[in-house]
DNA sequence: CTGCGGTCCTGAAGGC
DNA sequence: TGCCTTCAGGACCGCA
């Protein structure tokens, strides 16, 4: 489930302790997940950790007189997971059991391991396989705008909604769009922001705009610092196995039949997408 | 353009 | 107990 704050956790994580480490060994446990050469990395230190939406994308040193760059990229999609272990022989992760009851690490589901020349090791997990490693010159980057750019600004945001005869939450999950809002921050920004989710985006007022775009920004910034959600669906554990806290303050997502925070009213729950939607009916409209 | 459904894959949970 | 169905986070693709 990573979304931006999930994903800008792990990089925050990342880059404290990869950068510098040089890559001896990929073992690639499931090729599908796997896309390039892996031999092309071995042998380079880590650079840089970037995140590009719910992308991270890891820069490596070029050989000399090489001309291209080359990244490491990564996407979680619904399952993955990133763990780092200091000693990858006997590593184990207490917290790592979003599905299973067993701590299993490395384990079951490991995909991918990189291997640094100090012992330690980068850990890819996926339960679905739906999640990816590509290798490639460039980064990969969504089309939309990171909500944590700035050119993610109000009249970027409003021009987009006022153009839009999709469903707002529909919109606000776009990555083509905007990167890095998944279902969890959808829901819980339209909440906030009083809005209804099915709420046909260019029927929004300006005022709604307006409180849509700081709930949205508000709802993210929250999450990141309190190192992403890893709630009862959520895959997302951090570096160490460690859950995130998020899911503590989740206001609509997740609550079917639970009291409003505000009203108390029970939230309903609809599909939108083929994905749940959480709202209230008393407070959005 | 929209919205729908199927697709990738696995395991937990609920119904009978 | 056991089998069968349903359901999840993300993103894409094809169809009407």
């Amino acid at each position: 489930m990573p979304e931006l704050p999930e994903v800008e956790t792990l990089k925050r994580q990342l880059e404290k302790k990869i950068i510098g480490k040089r890559i001896t060994d990929i073992e690639i446990l499931s090729k599908k997940n796997f896309i390039g050469k892996s031999e092309d990395l071995v042998g380079r230190k880590i650079e840089e950790v970037m995140r590009f939406g719910k992308v991270l994308a890891i820069k490596l040193e070029k050989k000399p007189k090489e001309k291209e760059d080359i990244f490491l990229n990564i996407h979680l999609k619904l399952t993955g997971e990133i763990l780092y272990a200091k000693d990858a022989k006997d590593a184990i992760f207490p917290e790592t059991i979003p599905f299973t009851k067993t701590n299993r690490m490395p384990g079951s589901t490991t995909r991918v391991i990189i291997k640094f020349s100090d012992g330690d090791a980068l850990f890819f997990n996926d339960l679905r396989k739906f999640g990816w490693i590509k290798i490639d010159k460039k980064p990969i980057i969504p089309k939309g705008i990171d909500v944590l750019s700035s050119n993610f600004t109000l009249s970027y945001f409003a021009n987009l909604i006022k153009k839009s005869n999709q469903p707002i939450k529909i919109l606000l999950m776009d990555q083509k769009k905007i990167t890095g809002i998944g279902n969890i921050y959808a829901n819980d920004a339209l909440f906030l922001a009083k809005i209804h989710p099915k709420r046909k985006a260019k029927s929004l007022k300006d005022d709604e705009i307006k409180r849509l775009f700081e709930s949205v920004k508000k709802i993210i910034e929250q999450a990141i610092n309190h190192g992403g959600s890893s709630g009862a669906d959520e895959a997302f554990i951090q570096i160490d196995g460690k859950k995130g806290t998020h899911q503590r303050f989740f206001l609509v997502y997740q609550k079917e039949n639970q009291p409003c925070p505000v009203c108390k009213t029970p939230i309903e729950r609809i599909k939108q997408g083929g994905r749940s939607s959480f709202f209230c009916p008393n407070c959005q409209k």
